[in-house]
DNA sequence: CAGGCGTGGAC
DNA sequence: TGTCCAAGCCT
């Protein structure tokens, strides 16, 4: 065990990633063995980059940290606010369970673990765990990088650098438990921070999903998909469900001010809090427009005239692929209601920036805002 | 426990 | 172009 460490260790000091901010302190200084870093900014990042590369989470990270900057802000803040802040980064529920995480811990409703004395933050797994999308990889995450504690991780990096490293023959979800004490019995109990930051930094850099770079691996000697000549083949993967395609129809719904409609999504599920321009499902043999007109009057129990298409345009999410036919529409009569929303609201084309929206109706504002410039 | 849950980078 | 898939969690 110790040459694996040593080995890995080894590498990650040479060519591992030195630069990540909520890995360093308020100085740019790194920490040494034991040290403890700020847990809000490592919490905080630890959920972003859940299913989130690196690299993506760094803008938001640094403008919620702006916006943000302690557990008490975080508290305090509106559901309005933290939405604006995750806007385009996806999996919505993330920001809505850090935000309730962030006011249990401020109310001081968690379980024991804390070091007291006004730390609010768990030195335990079971701590961590309990507060809602933290779990047990995120939970062991964080117990490294902010404490130095020896917990371990299993996120996709460490499955598939374990999965290589013993030529594991199914598709790794079958066996998470396996995984699990594998990822515990390698840890380095001496230098877990280090080590779990080394093991995701391989993963990314050097031992990714495809032409693995085993020539510059550190574990190539011990490397059993290496030695069997196929690093490439691991991790087996399970064959992935069909992906359903669907239309949707969406106006955008303009009255005699010029302000447009739009409404607020279920606080749960697909999209949960954000705002959209209003439509639904095409039907079978149904013409775009009539969806249009029928999704309007079901939804908010409104009249339109359904004008020129603005913009047609396809978004595919984790489990499905939409095409959005979007036409200008004209209000005709029905005080709008919020039958499938939580509210609905007329708003002035400028005012939308002010307005959580996701990536594919932030599309539709471009056009919109396009077409009005050219008149 | 299999499926819901976003988005953009990389090739 | 399409396809894979990323620092997972929840039900």
């Amino acid at each position: 065990m110790e040459p694996l460490r040593g080995e890995l260790l080894a590498w990650w000091e040479r060519d591992g990633r030195h630069q990540i901010p909520w890995k360093l302190h308020p100085d740019g200084s790194r920490p040494g063995p034991g040290e403890p870093l700020a847990a809000y900014g490592i919490w905080v990042a630890e959920v972003m980059l859940q299913q989130t590369q690196l690299a993506v989470v760094l803008p938001y990270w640094h403008r919620w940290m702006a916006a943000f900057p302690d557990l008490g802000a975080l508290a305090a803040a509106s559901e309005h606010d933290v939405l604006m802040l995750w806007q385009g980064l996806g999996y919505y529920a993330r920001a809505r369970r850090l935000h309730a995480g962030a006011r249990q811990l401020v109310a001081g409703a968690y379980p024991s673990g804390a070091a007291g004395h006004g730390d609010p933050w768990p030195r335990t797994l079971e701590g961590w765990m309990a507060l809602p999308g933290i779990g047990r990889s995120t939970a062991g995450s964080i117990l490294s990088s902010a404490f130095d504690r020896p917990f371990a991780i299993l996120d996709g990096n460490v499955q598939r650098v374990l999965a290589r490293l013993v030529a594991h023959p199914g598709p790794p979800k079958r066996e998470l438990a396996g995984f699990w004490r594998l990822s515990e019995t390698l840890l380095d109990p001496q230098r877990p921070r280090a080590f779990n930051q080394a093991l995701m930094d391989l993963g990314a850099g050097v031992c990714t999903p495809r032409q693995p770079a085993c020539g510059t691996c550190p574990w190539q000697p011990h490397c059993a998909a290496y030695a069997a000549g196929d690093p490439g083949r691991f991790p087996v993967k399970d064959t992935p469900p069909p992906v359903p395609f669907q239309v949707i129809g969406v106006g955008v719904v303009s009255d005699a001010a010029g302000r447009v409609l739009i409404d607020q999504r279920l606080p749960e599920g697909l999209l949960g809090g954000l705002w959209e321009f209003p439509g639904g499902k095409q039907e079978p043999g149904e013409a775009i427009e009539a969806t249009i007109q029928r999704e309007l009057r079901e939804e908010l129990a409104i009249e339109v005239t359904v004008g020129e298409e603005l913009i047609t345009l396809e978004h595919a999410y984790s489990h499905k692929r939409l095409r959005f036919v979007v036409h200008l529409c004209r209000w005709r009569s029905g005080e709008p209601q919020p039958l499938a929303s939580q509210q609905v609201r007329w708003v002035a084309p400028q005012e939308l920036s002010s307005y959580p929206f996701p990536a594919a109706n932030a599309r539709i504002i471009a056009a919109l805002e396009a077409r009005l410039a050219a008149g």
